[in-house]
Formats: structure tokens, C-alpha cells, sequence
RNA sequence: CGCGGGAUGGAGCAGUCCGGUAGCUCGUCAGGCUCAUAACCUGAAGGUCGUUGGUUCAAAUCCAACUCCCGCAACCA
């Protein structure tokens, strides 16, 4: 039985378009969960959209239509960007969802069965646009007499009432979670945690009747819940909680929650307690990554004129070059910067010139000189050897275990070094030389090559799965062996004496050329 | 004392948790090759790892203090 593996990303807050914060999660949470069906895991994927709360409801109003009908527009342009980027979700979730209202109704009646809510009201300084609310004490001031969020954000002083969630009593427990090693990764946020449960948690207000746009409260038809009681709850939904559903049983708890930096509060504190009073299954990893930066270190902002969209990315340089980018580029957990001028060398370097000139050198010469037929094996030497086990063992150890660590950078590394290596090889085997001196020992030679070319492809597919798709299938490798197992079984035999021909590739990369308003 | 991130050869970054010849990509220089996407390969130059002090046989890595830069104006992951 394959073992089961379940990833979701954050749900995005569609109160705007998708920007490439969005991708790179998204991006990521594929690559970490195509990684894993390589490895013959049995994989679920989950991503989608957050879509209720107060700042929906009220930028509906703004625009004279209903809160429904703006989260149907904004949500499809998130799924259009998991499509448009690849994105191999299982499902795309909605918060509006009818299952998803009924998962949220059901997890907080074993919140109450649990004795942990209870009705009150709230007094304080409540920000819009945090959502949250705030102590005197966190104030700052603003222009005037004016009272801003620690955030700097407007608050208002409001009353209403409002269910509780006993937050502080799992305090305990929380900081045990916290401190248990690989639960919070990176271990830069593990601190931040354990610090903000040290200074004592108090109770969380957990539903708003000052709009409806929202899960009801069962029972209190008056009350909605806290967004992010909703919002978390959705990765119970998509396994199909309440019910007791095999993909329950099989994926949860989920292996990793892929998230921000800055919702991290929110994945290892609030959702872990509310799932300790569900008597539920505590996820087994969060993840927090950092943020894209424009090139500079400058977040990203309109005003700045540096807001990119993903997609307009995606249509300049190529969906699989954004993918390998980005996870090529930044350190996974940290914060990293893009600008298309880096894209495109790193797009020129390593894709282009390494490895989509080595399958090119090497395709395209057997086409020209074996006339499309695939090369004899007549005995290896030790040159042939020691390049299939440097490769061997960065597609079966070095680049696995990167992965699985979630040092995706480190991985793509070491799948490029091995790249290296074949090129490398060809230059020293020289088979364009071996054409006129040794024709045995130039088929030995390509069909190394092949083979080698095969199997980096198939590692790397996770990263560019398009791009390495198309190679696989030009070089004839079926789809039964695009696995990490499968590419290292002795396939190439077969195919070679089969009436497989390869044909005269074309270029997997071709050149880019870096935009003219970026040139400067 | 608001919070957080950062300072490593020309550029961009790993490495810092678990001290022990400082690593990668690009760029530069010199060779080689000519199968290939003006691509590929080899070699070289280039760093007292922000500063000062401490611990240690040994510090980029641990400790203390300091300096400078950047984000916390929601399009927010």
C-alpha cells in the first residue's frame, strides 16, 4: 500500500487578484506534493479560497452587488492561476461551499460538546482590516487624537456579543506542541510561537454578529463564525468531516500545512487548540515560508509600481521557468527577491544552456548520426559508471532527501551538479570524435547519456513538470516509468531494440531575452 | 528600550541550530572543444565571513555589546 501523503496550502483571501506571493505557495505545495507521488506516495493536495469575513461583505457593498457573486469572480481567478501555473490540487476549495458550512458547523459543536465556547460579550478596539481586535495597551497612535493598530491600521471601539473559545486552557499543551521538534518549521517562527503562548493566552472571541456573511453559528442564527474558525476547518472539509469518510481515515492529519509567514499564529496555535477540543488529529508539520521581495529587498506594493502578476510572469518567461525560479532562487523559508532580469539567467544558465542544451547535443545527435534509432550498450567502462552512479545518487538520495526536508533550493542544487556532470562526460567522451574512431564506443557513450537524460528529467519533473514531460515523451519513456523507481529499472534495453526512432528534438528552453523596460 | 529580517570574494546567495581546510550560481581572466540553444568542458584570480570584545586548542558558526541596511503605508503568502 502506497503510503498516504496529504499537503494543502493556505486558502488565499480573494479580497484581490492572485499575485506572485500566491503562485510561489502554490508553486511550492506542487512541487512538495508531485515530489512525493514520485517517490510512490499516495498524494492529496488541497488549495483554495477563504472567502467570507467582513472585508468581503463590505467591498461587495461597495460595488453594489452581492457578497456571493463577488467571492464566484474573485475566487475564479485563483483558480484560473492553478491552472495556468500547473497546479496538480486535488481539489479546489471553496469556503461557500454547502459541505464546507456543514464541516465548520460540526467542528464547533465538538468545540461546545467539549465545554470550551461560551457566550459573552466583547468590548474593544476592533480593526476592519486585521479582523481582530485589540488591548489599549497594543494601540499606537495615529494623526490626532486618533488610536491605530499595533499594525497601524484604524480601529474602532465596538461592543457586541460574542461566542468564546476557552483558548487558555490548552496553554499547556500548546507550548508542548510547540517545543516538540519538527511540528513548526522553519525553527526561526518555532521561537516566535513559543514566545507569544509564554506570555499567556486568553480566550478568543470566535463569532461577529455585525455582518453575515459567514458560517452560522448553529443555534445562534444571529452570530457568524471568526473567519479563521472557518477557514481552518477547510482542510477537514476536503477529506469530507464530518462524515467518516475513507479519505478521512487515510489523509488526516495532514502531513503538511504549506503557509505564510505571516499566518503562522494562526496554523500552530488557534487551529492545533481547536482541534485538541474537537479531540481531533493535530496536523504532523507547518511550514512557514517567507515572503518575494522585488529585486532590492522592496515588498511589493502598488504604490511602489512593483506589484507583478504572476500570470503576466508566466506568459513572459514560461510557466516551468517561473516554477524552477522561484524554487531555484530562494531559500525555502526565508524571504527572496525576484526580477525578471534574474529570471532570465537563471532561465538561460541553468535551463536553457546546462540541461536543455545537453538533451539537445544528445537527442540531436543521434537523430543526425544513428538516424533516429537508439544506441547499442556494447559493455561500460569505468567513465559510463561513475557518471550513473553520480547520477543514481543524486536522483535516489541527494535530491530525495533535500526534498523531503523541504530544502528545495538544496535539491534543485544538486539535480543541477548532476547536470553538470553529463555535460561533463560528453565533452570528455567526445562521441563526435568516437563517430570516426570508435562507432561502438560512441553508441555505449550516447545511450549512457540517455539514460542519464531520462533520469534527470524524471527527478526534476516535479519542479518543470511540462518541460520534462515533453522530453520524457520525445525520448520515448513511457508514462509507467516516470517514477523515481521506474527511471532506474532497465527500461532503456527494451526501448532500444523496439521501433522506437527518436526524432530531431527541438529546443526544450529557447533563449529568453530580457524585456526591454526591465533592460536598464 | 515596538516587532521582525539581513550584513559572507565584482553581483546574487548557501553554510550559522550540531564550532574544526569558506561553498554555489553568475561575472572576470586563461586554455580546450566544435556535437549543441553565441551553447559545453578545464583551470585561475578574487573573501582576515559588518565592528569590537569574550568563551575555546579551534569561531562565519557560541556569548556580549555596537554599527549599518531593509520590511511592518494589505495588492498581503
Amino acid at each position: 500500500m502506497a503510503e498516504p501523503y496529504y499537503i494543502t496550502t493556505a486558502i488565499s483571501y480573494p479580497n484581490g487578484r492572485p499575485h506572485i506571493g500566491h503562485a510561489y505557495e502554490a508553486i511550492a505545495a506542487d512541487v512538495i506534493a508531485r515530489f512525493q507521488r514520485l517517490q510512490g506516495r499516495d498524494v492529496r493536495f488541497q488549495t483554495g479560497t477563504d472567502e467570507h469575513g467582513l472585508k468581503m461583505a463590505r467591498k461587495a457593498e461597495e460595488q453594489g452587488r452581492s457578497a456571493r457573486d463577488l467571492a464566484d469572480e474573485m475566487s475564479g481567478y485563483f483558480e484560473a492561476m492553478c491552472e495556468t501555473l500547473n497546479i496538480s490540487h486535488d481539489r479546489f476549495i471553496r469556503t461557500v461551499e454547502e459541505d464546507h458550512h456543514k464541516a465548520s458547523q460540526a467542528i464547533w459543536q465538538r468545540m461546545e460538546a467539549a465545554g470550551d465556547l461560551y457566550l459573552d460579550r466583547y468590548e474593544g478596539w476592533y480593526s476592519v482590516r486585521d479582523e481582530a481586535y485589540y488591548d489599549e495597551s497594543e494601540l499606537i497612535d495615529g494623526e490626532g487624537e486618533e488610536k491605530r493598530s499595533p499594525q497601524g491600521t484604524p480601529v474602532e471601539w465596538t461592543v457586541e456579543e460574542s461566542w468564546f473559545f476557552r483558548l487558555s486552557k490548552y496553554q499547556d499543551r500548546l507550548l508542548e506542541l510547540l517545543r516538540s521538534p519538527g511540528f513548526l518549521e522553519p525553527e526561526s517562527r518555532r521561537n516566535e510561537m513559543i514566545g507569544f503562548v509564554e506570555q499567556g493566552l486568553r480566550d478568543l472571541s470566535v463569532s461577529r454578529t455585525s455582518f453575515d456573511w459567514g458560517v452560522k453559528v448553529p443555534g445562534s442564527d444571529n452570530h457568524v463564525m471568526y473567519v479563521w474558525v472557518d477557514a481552518l476547518t477547510n482542510y477537514l472539509t476536503g477529506l469530507g468531516f464530518p462524515g467518516d469518510t475513507p479519505d478521512m481515515a487515510k489523509f488526516w492529519p495532514a502531513d503538511l500545512h504549506l503557509i505564510g509567514k505571516d499566518i503562522v499564529r494562526f496554523h500552530t496555535i488557534y487551529w492545533p487548540a481547536f482541534l485538541m477540543s474537537a479531540d481531533l488529529p493535530l496536523p504532523k508539520q507547518v511550514f512557514g515560508h517567507g515572503f518575494l521581495l522585488a529585486r532590492g529587498g522592496e515588498k511589493m506594493s502598488k504604490s511602489a509600481g512593483n506589484v507583478v502578476d504572476p500570470l503576466e510572469l508566466a506568459e513572459t518567461f514560461g510557466v516551468d521557468t517561473l516554477r524552477y525560479f522561484l524554487m531555484r532562487e530562494v531559500a525555502f523559508g526565508k524571504d527572496g527577491s525576484y526580477s525578471a532580469k534574474a529570471i532570465v539567467e537563471r532561465s538561460n544558465g541553468e535551463l536553457g544552456n546546462a540541461f536543455g542544451n545537453l538533451a539537445q547535443r544528445t537527442l540531436g545527435f543521434i537523430a543526425k548520426n544513428l538516424q533516429g534509432s537508439l544506441p547499442r550498450i556494447n559493455g561500460h567502462s569505468q567513465p559510463d559508471n561513475a557518471l550513473f552512479e553520480a547520477v543514481d545518487r543524486a536522483i535516489t538520495t541527494d535530491i530525495p532527501k533535500a526534498f523531503e526536508a523541504l530544502e528545495l533550493q538544496q535539491g534543485v542544487e544538486t539535480w543541477l551538479k548532476a547536470v553538470f556532470a553529463c555535460n561533463a562526460y560528453i565533452d570528455e567522451q567526445a562521441p563526435w570524435t568516437l563517430r570516426k574512431t570508435d562507432p561502438e564506443r560512441m553508441e555505449t557513450v550516447l545511450a549512457t547519456l540517455y539514460i542519464c537524460i531520462a533520469q534527470l528529467a524524471v527527478s526534476i519533473s516535479p519542479v518543470i513538470p511540462a518541460s520534462s514531460k515533453a522530453v520524457l515523451d520525445a525520448m520515448g519513456v513511457s508514462d509507467d516509468i516516470r517514477t523515481i523507481a521506474g527511471i532506474c529499472s532497465h527500461w532503456y534495453s527494451p526501448l532500444a531494440e523496439s521501433e522506437f526512432a527518436i526524432e530531431a528534438p527541438k529546443p526544450l528552453f529557447p533563449r529568453l531575452e530580457l524585456p526591454e523596460e526591465e533592460a536598464a
